[in-house]
DNA sequence: GCCAACGTTGGC
DNA sequence: GCCAACGTTGGC
């Protein structure tokens, strides 16, 4: 299993509405970004992601998993080749973790979050995901 | 194929 | 509101 991280500014896309979204989840589209297509193009359905909310906030808040792979983003133009995915919430975490929190652990230097700050689909290794995890109160 | 100009994202 | 990072576009 691999894990992400989902950044969505909240004015846009929050938590809240991806709690309410229950089950059924949503398609994550909009991604226009060809490093982020490639991570998405490698995600499985069981996947694991973190839900981040960025410039307001700037806090991870929750877990998404994936429960749909990758098929064509139906809000791109024709010809053009993005692509979605569909999560759906899993669980809150009890404290969310900040940006700040992760500058500040020096076992997250290397996370791909803080390496390429523009990106809005990074990857999270293993290790990673188990510490914010527990940062977060999980 | 290089690189300057420009637009966008996201943190501060 | 500003600015750094960085992706994209367009002229050469």
């Amino acid at each position: 299993m691999a894990y992400w991280l989902l950044k969505s500014e909240p004015d846009a896309w929050s938590w809240d509405q991806m709690v309410k979204a229950g089950a059924k989840g949503t398609a994550w589209t909009g991604i226009r970004n060809h490093t982020a297509k490639l991570n998405m193009m490698k995600m499985k359905k069981g996947d694991r992601g973190f839900f981040y909310h960025s410039n307001i906030g700037k806090e991870i808040v929750g877990i998404v998993e994936v429960i749909k792979e990758a098929y064509p983003d139906p809000t791109a133009k024709a010809g053009e080749p993005w692509v979605c995915v569909d999560v759906k919430a899993v669980e809150a975490l009890p404290r969310p973790v900040t940006l700040a929190a992760i500058k500040a652990e020096p076992k997250l230097a290397d996370i791909q979050v803080l390496k390429q700050s523009r990106l809005s689909l990074p990857a999270i290794t293993d290790a990673e995901w188990k510490l914010v995890r527990k940062m977060g109160g999980l």
